[in-house]
DNA sequence: ATTATTTCACTGCAACTGTATAGAAATGGA
DNA sequence: TCCATTTCTATACAGTTGCAGTGAAATAAT
């Protein structure tokens, strides 16, 4: 009975996401949204609830893009896992690595302003589900290691995080998705040191 | 001859400067910015060159407030200077310590779409100050230490300095000028670690 | 007091924002 | 073929943006 959709869904969300990473929120007006992703005003309206509701439906798609494709592996694994998740951060072709930086750490400085309790959430949520990744692999590897491991799972896994954001702004801040290597080597030879042979 | 302004530059900066911090660039409308800052549209164009003149001013007032209160000491300094220096990222009533993180990255993050050369450079310039006075306190402890020091200022000084952004964004993701904490304290005992007794 | 100069408050403007609405176009069943 | 339903294009709308112009107000030297 319905007209058929010029548009398909995934793939306008693949392409939003896209456009807001490298944008931002505010400053993607409807009109270039509408050019970028091959939707329509009265699609995204419809189909998404506006520009916010698009907005959202990318970071969802981008967050769960992130954790099976990146942070997956961790729940299995140990610190040799978590080396692989900062070493993917600048690692050109992995999920969470670009010259924009991350669409969530992008978010979470822009949001203080637009104040959505929905993008709140879902930036924090994304936060708590990477830390809750590096406290499962820290775990792991301390239940491996036995009493004499020498860092505290919770601690450790709380202070991963920022370093996290910190390589994602500053490949942003230099539009290369390699700047923040420096910091992966760092972090991941002191994750390497907590493992003795 | 002419008549009194009805405003004062520097109290103004200062007010403007906070404004910019909180709210990000593209939110801050020009007449919401007269509110906050006392200024009117006339002196904003006059005295400034207009919006973005008058946030170049403000970049400029925070990297040389930041400069001279919480990096300098490293240039005659080593790794407790370096040390004090992130303690300072999240201690309440230190200069770089804020709820909304850090202009200088708030303004890289979002500046990638205003694409302005200016505050292009102004940011660029303010990171690589910062990696230059971590390289003089490292040069300054290795030369002290001696040939065995376990650290290469150039490498180690290239990942202070996205770490100093991760707890940036962390503290203005959790509208929180403590929560970067962990991070810093990992940092401060790695910084610790290179420095034997 | 008159004058020249500067700053002020106020209004106007064109461009843009996200959203809403209206009518045409497409679709598949009756 | 006609119809009900959905999606499309196009236009309209109220609100905002940064900036420019205009005349009044203030100031200090003449």
């Amino acid at each position: 009975m319905p007209r058929q959709k010029s548009y398909d869904r995934q793939n306008a969300i693949t392409k939003a996401c896209n456009a807001f990473w490298e944008h931002g929120f505010q400053s993607l007006g409807v009109r270039e949204l509408e050019r970028l992703t091959g939707l329509n005003q009265f699609a995204i309206r419809s189909e998404f609830g506006g520009k916010e509701g698009l907005y959202l439906e990318t970071l969802n798609y981008y967050c769960d893009a992130a954790i099976s494709a990146e942070m997956a592996p961790m729940k299995q694994g140990g610190i040799p896992e978590i080396v692989s998740f900062f070493k993917g951060l600048v690692t050109p072709g992995s999920m969470t690595s670009s010259d924009y930086g991350c669409l969530i750490v992008n978010t979470g400085i822009e949001n203080a302003r637009i104040q959505s309790p929905r993008l709140e959430n879902a930036v924090r949520s994304y936060w708590n589900t990477l830390e809750d990744h590096f406290l499962i692999a820290l775990e792991n590897e301390q239940a491996e290691q036995g009493e004499g491991a020498a860092f505290t799972p919770h601690i450790l896994a709380a202070s991963l995080v920022p370093a996290v954001m910190g390589i994602h702004a500053h490949n942003r801040s230099h539009r290369d998705q390699t700047a923040g290597r420096p910091l992966v080597d760092l972090i991941c030879s002191i994750l390497s040191g907590y493992r003795p042979l």
